[in-house]
DNA sequence: CGGGGGGTTGATCTCCTTCAATCAACGTGG
DNA sequence: CCACGTTGATTGAAGGAGATCAACCCCCCG
């Protein structure tokens, strides 16, 4: 510090001591676990086996960096395991998380060259990928692809307007309840749990990335979690582990109407 | 009032008493202004001519609603001329925009039945629409038409991140400026106007419409608006008719990193 | 003339940030 | 094995940015 360096490129320098040993592995897209709901979910077989001859995998370890902002990217691919965040950072150092990467989730843009956020493993990660212009003629040619990545852009579109809503006009409490029900929804989605009685999940995200996700301090979500669990609308186990005993309660504090599709 | 009517009945029944007199014209899309930007930018001549089949034209007034959130949406279609809102609301009335329509934006979800969000009309203005089933079929045979959608959606959601970037960590005085510089440089984009020298530009909405974009109260966003002309930022003629004297000043005020490829 | 929509400005309040101390868990090197 | 540093988290005290409540202005229109 001190020596006329950016928080960026200290971030980097650190980074890269870190690691930077990308492991590769192979598998068969027929057996993948993500098969049913990634890019390629609509595939026919023949279309399936030419993917599989551009892809490939990379392995990152939690806290590594995979696509830095501004520079060239020279794949896209899907999320496998683990989970990353898509974050923006203002110059003083102000970042906002504007997108969370679960396994089955794209990352990176078609037709365009250079990333636009900062790509950042939460969590160890496995990734497909494809590099970007056999994957850019493949798409062209298999509308299968193309439906696809549109249908999972709309997603994301709504997903990204929820939380505006969130980051505009919820509280502390209201926005710490959301996300919590949000990650609650999609766990309880993945991993086929009964709907009914007490939901119990991992939060994947340190305070401080929670924070930066809600455009709150890390210190303010603390509290708003402590009141939450003073409250009785969570219990925690260690830091991470959560009990929600009455989701429509939870749904409540969120500021949601009751329900949203979880309940049938 | 206190006769048991949620809001959102009364402006509901505002709306529909003054006005619900949508008018038709029809246009050759050989004519249409929007027609490299909307998405049948990519059509050949024969797809248009199949477009041309099914569309037809729905004039809205200023302040109607175009859409209600939760209906079922019988039709998609792009907006011609004039401005139109999307927002979200909360049961207690607290609302945030979500997107900002303007000449050649997509409206609807193909894939999707009910609307998520409500369209305002901000201005009187003019769509070209399709009904929702014979546009998705066309889209299923027409690459050229799902390609562009895509690109457009992509556009959004890009928009939509910078979006959470300004409402989880920009300060007051700061959303405002982004939100001229955004204002600023689209109207640059449709108009060519100098990219040299002073700015002059209409903002389109009103000073409550600006804060449900920024997430903040009408009296924050006047108050902030004087601070800026205080500071000679900006001038004003009248509430709506803004002049820039220096952009570059407009985009630090805004911590945007200098530039956006606007001053090229 | 009255009334309403849009806008500005002031006074006060409050929720969240900021700054700071403390703690638990963990790894590491002496 | 223990002292030490580090990382993530909690909690407290103080201050401030923006919300809230309220008065008032301007202009248009019936």
């Amino acid at each position: 510090m001190g020596q006329g360096w950016t928080l960026t490129q200290i971030k980097r320098a650190k980074i890269y001591m870190l690691n930077e040993h990308s492991s590769s592995v192979t598998q068969e897209c027929s057996d993948c676990p993500i098969r049913h709901r990634a890019v390629c979910a609509r595939c026919e077989v023949d279309e399936l086996e030419r993917l599989e001859e551009i892809k490939y995998y990379r392995s990152f370890q939690a806290g590594q960096t995979i696509v830095w902002s501004g520079d060239k990217m020279e794949f896209v691919g899907s999320v496998v395991s683990g989970i990353a965040t898509l974050t923006q950072t203002m110059e003083d150092g102000r970042t906002q998380m504007v997108g969370l990467l679960l396994p089955s989730d794209f990352v990176g843009r078609p037709g365009r060259d250079g990333a636009a956020y900062d790509v950042v493993a939460t969590t160890d990660v496995v990734m497909c990928c494809f590099r970007k212009r056999p994957f850019e003629d493949m798409m062209g040619r298999t509308p299968h692809i193309a439906h696809r990545l549109l249908e999972m852009t709309l997603d994301e579109l709504d997903a990204a307007r929820e939380w505006m809503l969130v980051l505009g006009r919820k509280t502390a409490r209201e926005k710490i309840a959301s996300l919590l029900s949000i990650i609650a929804r999609r766990d309880a989605s993945l991993n086929l749990r009964p709907a009914r009685g007490a939901l119990v999940f991992d939060v994947p995200l340190t305070r401080e990335a929670m924070a930066d996700y809600l455009g709150l301090t890390l210190e303010t979500v603390s509290r708003q979690i402590s009141a939450l669990k003073r409250d009785g609308v969570i219990t925690l186990e260690g830091k991470r582990h959560v009990t929600v005993p009455d989701f429509a309660r939870l749904l409540e504090e969120a500021g949601d109407d009751t329900d949203g599709g979880m309940l049938s």
